[in-house]
DNA sequence: AATGAATGAGGCTTCATTCAT
DNA sequence: TATGAATGAAGCCTCATTCAT
């Protein structure tokens, strides 16, 4: 009954994989779960998907390109410290909208660290990437070495990264918001050192 | 049959949990596989431990101490951001010493999210803590404002959970090396502009 | 694969449980050997019934309407005396029809006096119930305290019961016709001196 | 510690046994468990006992012996009527006083059925000879048949089993005490009858 | 005589997956 | 396209028993 095309299930079931990942962990992201999650049954899943690893696969490509929208989707600006700023202000409210999709996340990327090793690092690099290509688009016209944009990627990462653990962690938004104030603020006093620092090179 | 008393036995069992948890994740953290890593088989598992959970439990109250051990253990310093930074390489130092502690650190605190909500959250709280009486100590004779102390306790620990991500992640102990003293520079240049900006307050 | 509904299936499991408790008793009564007298596989019986417990709890039920089913199917009778004997006569029968039957039934309440209290007694006390108002109606138009109605529902049981610890231990089925017989004589001398004692009641 | 002879254990294991069996029944009474109630360990178990199945065999010696006890410890009477009245009565008492004794009884004849056949039908085969053999010297100047003394054997012992799976099911004292006054009626008027009837034989 | 430590077998249950309709 | 039915593997845990001290 409902007859659904298969294109439209297969979002339904990388949806209800987000969700379910997020309320129990990968491992108990079981096809049974996922199935009622996304009102289907456990039959149909394997319908669309040969496998449950499979459907993993597609919530990967799913979350890697949610980040590349939240990235390249942040307001162009033409300055280092602000795309840099704006860019994880971005990352962070994307966290604190959608903490199921912060939850799967982290738990997808620790799990294809054990399993898989490649992919999760794929999905960070890609992510890295995207931040680095906007952070030396934005500093086109600055002298800022390569360096500082690595650092400055890595820095905004490590302080995403920080950021989601004591979000999930404790699960209070207006305390989240406030400490996305105080990252964006570290984020800015340790540029404006390091640029202070660096422009010799130039 | 070796005869190794439990309470050694337990050791073994709490280290080998430890090192399972960090190889295949909380739920891929079998009976079977900690016994075969702990050198014992199942049965004697459930000797050592009513069940899997009163395990679990004794890797928790490990992980714990571990962590006050590290941030107590930590030089004393006498003024806050010297405090800070050597709290912060502390931590980071334990985390590259030994990846499967972090990795397992990791895994439980987000199960015991999902789980069962306080135990997880009671490690990281009990770390905060720690953290923050080492920073007040460290700032007994200097005006700073409780604020300042709880935003570098919480920034401190974004950092250092954001390293932590990373260096899961990547698993690269000279990068993580460079990017410890990264981030330590981020923590000294954003305490400086705080304390800058507070000291007002006294 | 047979392909068989799970509604017959879990009759198949009942039966196959009735079975597997005689021959083994309760605690013997595995998942695995219910199943493979039931001709299925272990998994099956889940996918029927979530825990083993539910599947006692059919059986239960079970029994209970089969005792309804004797009791009442009885033919009916003006008497007190001829209701009685008969219907001591129909659960002997049916007790010696199906040894299974007896057993898993002595087995079922034994087991549930020590594991539930209730609901062992609960089977018992429908029994007791239901015989008790097959007597009322019987002796609808004689002037029967409901004092006699009780004892005799009481000697009732006490020689059913008997007989069936007899014939379980020996199972000798030639024998045990000729034990009916002289339970009923049992019954009906007993009834008939209760009976010339209590009328001056009336 | 407290080097209590061997003979000593055992009689404390079988009490033990007895008062397991009665409690958690056959398949409950574990190895663990009997220790425990015996505040001894499961190793000395092994030590008085080479299995399980040795120890229930001593279990079944004593519940036999208390059989003989109470059955040739009834006053001695010189009519069959009285003779059989204070057996029976005699029983019941012994089952109302040690309802551990009763149960853990019910549960071996039925478990023994299950397992070995033989043995459980040796402690009823015993009982039985033990009564015949007492009506039989109570009615030794009468003109009682065979066929008479077997009968009123078989009648007690079904009114005395007959007790025992309602008293135990109920467990309610004052209940069952009156239960053995009409008990002993039925015995009484069946007897009276059978006798008044089968005298031509004499 | 006594007891901690050790173990293989088997208990119930859940899983991902496949088959048949 | 859709779904009930089926299954082997593996999960945690408990058992009776034996070993070593």
């Amino acid at each position: 009954m409902a007859r659904i095309p298969v294109a439209q299930r297969r979002r339904d079931f990388i949806e209800a994989a987000v969700e379910v990942i997020a309320a129990h962990g990968i491992d108990g992201a079981t096809t049974r779960r996922i199935a009622e999650q996304a009102k289907a049954n456990v039959a149909m899943l394997h319908y669309c998907y040969d496998s449950k690893e499979d459907l993993f696969a597609d919530v990967y490509t799913f979350v890697a390109g949610k980040y590349r929208e939240v990235i390249e989707g942040s307001d162009p600006h033409t300055t280092l410290p602000d795309a840099a700023r704006e860019i994880l202000r971005g990352v962070m409210e994307c966290y604190l909208d959608s903490p199921s999709f912060t939850a799967a996340t982290f738990e997808l990327v620790n799990w294809a660290r054990r399993q898989h090793g490649d992919r999760g690092i794929a999905v960070y690099d890609q992510a890295f990437e995207t931040v680095r290509k906007a952070l030396q688009e934005a500093s086109a016209g600055d002298p800022v070495t390569p360096e500082v944009i690595d650092e400055a990627t890595y820095v905004l990462a490590t302080l995403a990264d920080g950021f989601g653990v004591n979000w999930l962690t404790y699960g209070d938004a207006s305390v989240a918001q406030a400490q996305m104030e105080v990252n964006c603020s570290v984020l800015d006093s340790w540029l404006a050192t390091r640029l202070a620092a660096a422009p010799a090179k130039a």
